[in-house]
DNA sequence: TCCTATTTCTAAATCGATATAGCCTCTACT
DNA sequence: AGTAGAGGCTATATCGATTTAGAAATAGGA
């Protein structure tokens, strides 16, 4: 590599061509001859050409910049490490960067999108906390801006999307529950506004009304909850409901805090009550006394949503990529 | 705000002046006249005047990114998504955007530095995972280019960084363990090239010497080592030293580990022996049954090594930033 | 009064890439 | 032979900001 960067005005002096052609060349454009073509890539791979993303973006508009916006507070196991290690694997070997921009749950969701939009620091954006008739989808759509939810909405058949199928998880983790003689469940749900709070009530509820066992919802709890907030929860539910026997819990934070409380009150995790988490990160199984788990492919949902990100790109023609993690057990 | 950008030439068609003028008045040149530089700045604000990133790189080089380069795999807890989330919050509001450039681990560290200064894709780096004389911190020294580490290097006299005492780490859980009439110690360290690991070790042997009981090194043990090979290593040590009744780890994976492992031996945590962990996110006190913790503080941390780079890019000629994390108990 | 400084601003060039328009040079057809 | 059309390039302008050089206007000094 030479000491000074090449850019096209290089590879036209070597080449004795203008640059516009030389630019037209490496960007496959119709009119330039073939062995122009070959020339030209030959010198720039010689020189390890490799455009500068400021000329780029300052000219075309374009930035090469996917970002992946954050609920800062959000999960508070490692979820969003591995996600963004799976988007940014899925983008080695791209034009693509990606740059993270999180924001505080106190703040208005909506500011780093109008951000992002305004001044257009990016390709596009992954969102994830969707909500049902979530306002930033209704943003992004109104202006074309490309855009992928880790979650669905209300109109999620017709924009791209990843997400983790929680009715399937709502039952399943229903199923496993009745499966070891539980009868008396409760699942510790996030807000009902959050889509998936409602999925995963949708399928708990099927699934305990087919084994003819009860099911009880305790609302409103998240990972976003102090964790002395999630135990006290818990605490006065199993004092209204002492003959609660399964604990179906949305997020491994709450799972832990429903562990810690059922502990305090001298209950025997695996023998007389049972607590059952999604298991984004592997370290889930380690707890003690053990949980039962199922499994959520957080690496899948980065790579898909990194891939459909830049479809919405590249190809806004194409039907948006969509895809669902449908937990087995 | 205008439905259009609005850019120096806007501001310059509004107030009659040139459109350097106007550029000059925000930036506060000194040959722009006083009263010229309030006429701007009020323009300026009113339409919500904002520079294009695009065009300030291209004509000045400078990016406002701070690149965070991440190994991927590195520590399975909540760490890393803390410290994003830290850095992010301490740059809101400066001109500066952060950008994630994470690697695999079998990849080469060199290759993400190299990239980022030879596209000049930022305008600093900020690092973790640092070795005594890391080439990343001498290839970068070499190029003036501006840096942090989350860690120390062996010249770390002359460069900004932050780091975690591992030294008071090591002692702190050697004490604490001791304090519970603990006397057969073992930590279970990284490889000694690890900078951090030396020093752990370090802190420990010293207070192990000044309490007057033994203490052995396990060394080479990661929260990248699979948790079975840690849990493997492990029960080979106790097979080996029987009489082991104390623990130091050195990250949340390898305590789990560990505690698993003494589980699966039908050791009693808390009774027959303890272990201590460094505990950078607050579930660790949920584990059961509950080991003892030494808190990292990585809040600190992220705000830090965001000024320290901030500083690095805007001054460098003052100081280097460094600061350290001392653990209490 | 004339000339030199100083202050304050403008003109032009530049960073790197690309879009648009247009210019040659052939070929092909009437 | 004359001309239209295609193929293959080049010239020029442009994105938005900043740097450099220089110009106009004012002030100060001899």
């Amino acid at each position: 590599m030479s000491p000074v960067k090449p850019t096209l005005k290089t590879i036209a002096e070597i080449s004795g061509l203008a640059v516009p052609t030389v630019s037209r060349a490496l960007n496959d454009a119709p009119d330039i001859g073939a062995r122009t073509k070959i020339l030209v890539r030959k010198i720039a791979d010689e020189l390890g050409y490799v455009p500068n993303r400021a000329g780029v973006r300052l000219r075309t508009g374009r930035t090469n910049v996917i970002s992946l916006v954050l609920s800062t507070e959000h999960d508070m196991m490692n979820h969003t490490a591995r996600l963004i290690s799976a988007i940014a694997g899925e983008m080695q070997g791209t034009s693509f960067h990606m740059n993270i921009t999180p924001y505080f749950p106190s703040d208005d969701p909506m500011k780093p999108i109008r951000y992002i939009v305004e001044t257009r620091s990016a390709d596009a954006v992954i969102m994830n906390q969707i909500l049902p008739e979530d306002p930033r989808v209704a943003y992004l759509r109104e202006r074309n801006f490309p855009f992928v939810t880790h979650g669905r909405t209300r109109w999620a058949d017709s924009h791209p999307y990843f997400d983790f199928d929680n009715t399937a998880f709502g039952r399943i983790g229903v199923e496993k529950l009745v499966m070891r003689g539980r009868r008396n469940i409760v699942m510790i749900s996030p807000p009902r506004n959050q889509n998936y709070a409602q999925n995963m009530i949708d399928g708990g509820t099927g699934a305990a009304r087919a084994a003819g066992c009860s099911m009880r919802v305790m609302q409103g709890t998240t990972s976003d909850n102090r964790n002395e907030d999630i135990q006290l929860g818990v605490a006065r539910h199993l004092a209204e409901f002492p003959e609660t026997d399964g604990i179906v819990c949305s997020a491994t934070a709450v799972a832990m805090a429903a562990v810690a409380t059922l502990e305090s009150l001298q209950h025997r995790l695996g023998e007389d009550v049972d607590v059952i988490a999604k298991e984004a990160v592997p370290f889930l199984t380690l707890f003690r006394p053990q949980m039962l788990t199922v499994h959520e492919d957080v690496a899948r949902a980065g790579q898909f949503l990194a891939q459909a990100a830049i479809q919405a790109v590249r190809h806004p023609e194409k039907p948006p990529l969509q895809g669902l993690d449908v937990p087995t057990g």
